[in-house]
DNA sequence: CGGCTTTGACCAGCGC
DNA sequence: GCGCTGGTCAAAGCCG
């Protein structure tokens, strides 16, 4: 524009100096006029005439563009301005719809833990089906809801006494029972523990077809001498954790990931690196129903020494495999009916608390683990250690099915304190935290993370401890009998305790040091000491932990700093005895 | 450059 | 036998 404008100025003013030669040409033609009357001068005026108005014609032209130019330039500017309008709008209409979408989507994710929370009491006995043998370990504390509690009882007020005449192992120091599963139920549901299963089948809404119910019932007798030894038994743990993978203290490796039917979260496969030959596997995958829990399965024995803070996972693992073989193998021996080769059937269904111990499980009852799930290919026996909150729901499950293979339940949520020994609320600390617990590395790699937790970051869950306190003394009862019963549910319970202490003891130490340990020490002892509310609770604790404190490996634990639990809060009450009620020659379970 | 992760391909088991 | 699914392998890419 501005080159044309200079040149349309470079000609008006070449044309204007030509002008002034015209003038000048016509002085001079007038001057040859008057001197040389008989010249061309008819001729050189046409000329002159026509370039006059070739020049006049090309100013009009350069005027003409240039106002169109001009035009074309506001018109230019003003479709810019619309545009820039536009975009403005845009970018508004964009944020709204995002900020519609974050609502929607908080909106979406409320309703489905609303919705898991009522169907976890359905889709758990599915497991118990067609899982070969099942061996649930739950950690986490429960919050019952009234109504499904009160369905709950009632559907099963006879459920106590089926539960006696069941081989099934199930401890609840908590506002939760495992309860026999519906036959229709067979399956488990997604938030699935070993196998991680299919989000379909979880649904509520499907129901197994009665033939293949009938089919299933059929061919469970058959499968259930034959599986159940011949397969790897698998221990899955379930905890609410942020990052990728579950801090355990072990070395991984991972190499694969696969998506697995019925779960859109991908499953990912490790292997233990610290010795090359060693066979254990884990598999990790998030809970389709509820992403902040991760579900972590392994499988094998580590045929290598382990670090101080991969024993107690390690431990725990191999004790509830042991007592998952243990199961199998009285339940074979046993039959179906009798209860006499393990006559042991302990039930103390409290409010809030729930112990139930019997073996040898009749074929027709079987007691599955609310959020577990059965692998398809049913191929594993697997135990589960459920360390979510989410147990209440779990635990409002249902009696009904007949059980094909002994099924274990182990829930110890109200027995810790949920303020000063919440296991949630330690797993939490050691394996959920990773955000705030790792923000250090950056990224959470998949081996040997630090599994310090940030135990000022303590979540302190809602309790309803106040509830259970009075039923707390009849429960604890209970498990002494049950513990007292069964050496390999002493195992277990040990392992697990000692897997909360160990593990991030063990991780403090190895890791840490010194001076956080001493933290969190100070931390668990304040908070303990500060709610004697707890006290019954505490008693839960000390149940397990009075008893494993008589065991060597617990003493060794503590010996290696892994003393994390005030004495006090450890100890059971002479009242409830406990202790005493352990035989000392099950200790030995605890040496893993 | 070595170790780890990613990811598609491959294999085996199981059901129909 | 075929298809589906879980599990594993291994090449390529990434990262410190």
């Amino acid at each position: 524009m501005e080159e044309r404008s200079m040149k349309s100025t470079g000609k008006e003013e070449s044309t204007s100096m030509e002008i002034n030669k015209e003038e000048r040409g016509k002085h001079i033609e007038e001057e040859e006029k008057s001197s040389m009357p008989f010249s061309a001068n008819g001729n050189s005026l046409g000329i002159t005439k026509q370039v006059t108005l070739t020049m006049e014609k090309n100013t009009v032209d350069l005027l003409s563009r240039r106002k169109n130019q001009e035009d074309q330039l506001k018109l230019a500017e003003a479709e810019m301005g619309v545009v820039k309008e536009e975009n403005e709008r845009l970018k508004m209409l964009l944020e709204r719809t995002v900020k519609e979408y974050q609502s929607l989507q908080m909106q979406f994710f409320d309703i489905l833990q609303q919705e898991n929370k009522s169907k976890d009491t359905v889709p758990s006995h599915r497991q118990a089906k067609e899982e070969p043998e099942l061996v649930s370990l739950s950690l986490g504390i429960t919050s019952t809801e009234p109504k499904k509690e009160d369905k709950k009882n009632n559907n099963f007020s006879n459920g106590q006494e089926e539960e006696k005449l069941n081989g099934a192992l199930s401890l609840g120091l908590q506002d939760c029972r495992f309860e026999p599963s519906s036959t229709e139920h067979v399956r488990n549901n997604s938030c699935s523990n070993n196998s991680f299963e299919e989000q379909k089948e979880e649904e509520p809404t499907e129901i197994w077809p009665p033939s293949k119910i009938l089919k299933t019932m059929k061919s469970r007798d058959e499968e259930v001498s034959q599986q159940s030894q011949v397969k790897k038994t698998r221990v899955s743990v379930r905890a609410r954790c942020d990052t990728p993978t579950m801090i355990d203290g072990c070395q991984w490796r991972k190499y694969g990931q696969k998506i697995a039917k019925g779960n859109p979260c991908p499953r990912a496969y490790y292997r233990c690196t610290v010795s090359p030959s060693c066979p254990v596997r884990k598999q990790v995958q998030r809970c389709f129903n509820d992403m902040s829990i991760l579900i972590t399965t392994y499988e094998g024995k580590h045929n290598h020494p382990l670090p101080v803070s991969a024993t107690a996972m390690a431990s725990t693992t191999s004790a509830a495999v042991s007592m998952l073989q243990s199961q199998s193998s009285t339940s074979l021996q046993g039959g179906l009916n009798t209860s006499a080769s393990a006559p042991i059937s302990t039930s103390s269904n409290l409010n809030g608390f729930n112990f139930t111990l019997s073996q040898n499980p009749s074929p027709q009852q079987l007691y599955g683990l609310p959020n577990s799930s059965i692998s398809t290919l049913n191929s594993h026996p697997t135990i589960t250690l459920d360390l979510t909150t989410n147990a209440p729901s779990r635990l409002s499950s249902s009696f009904s099915s007949a059980p094909r293979y002994p099924s274990t339940s182990l829930n110890f949520s109200s027995s810790f304190s949920p303020y000063s020994l919440e296991p949630n609320n330690i797993f939490q600390t050691h394996w959920n935290k990773g955000p705030t617990s790792y923000n250090n590395h950056g990224t959470v790699p998949a081996y040997n993370e630090n599994p310090i937790g940030n135990l000022n970051s303590i979540e302190k869950q809602p309790f309803q401890e106040q509830l259970y306190e009075p039923y707390m003394k009849e429960s604890i009862v209970a498990a002494t009998k049950a513990i007292a019963s069964n050496p390999k549910f002493q195992s277990v319970l040990a392992a697990a305790l000692t897997s909360y202490v160990g593990t991030s003891g063990g991780g403090v130490k190895e890791n840490q040091g010194a001076c956080e340990s001493s933290s969190m020490k100070l931390k668990w002892g304040e908070s303990h000491t500060m709610n004697p509310i707890y006290s019954s609770s505490q008693n839960g604790i000390g149940c397990g932990s009075s008893y494993l404190n008589k065991s060597s490996s617990f003493n060794s634990l503590k010996q290696g700093g892994l003393a994390l639990f005030p004495p006090n809060s450890l100890q059971l009450s002479a009242s409830n005895n406990c202790a005493s009620a352990a035989p000392p020659d099950n200790r030995d379970h605890f040496k893993l």
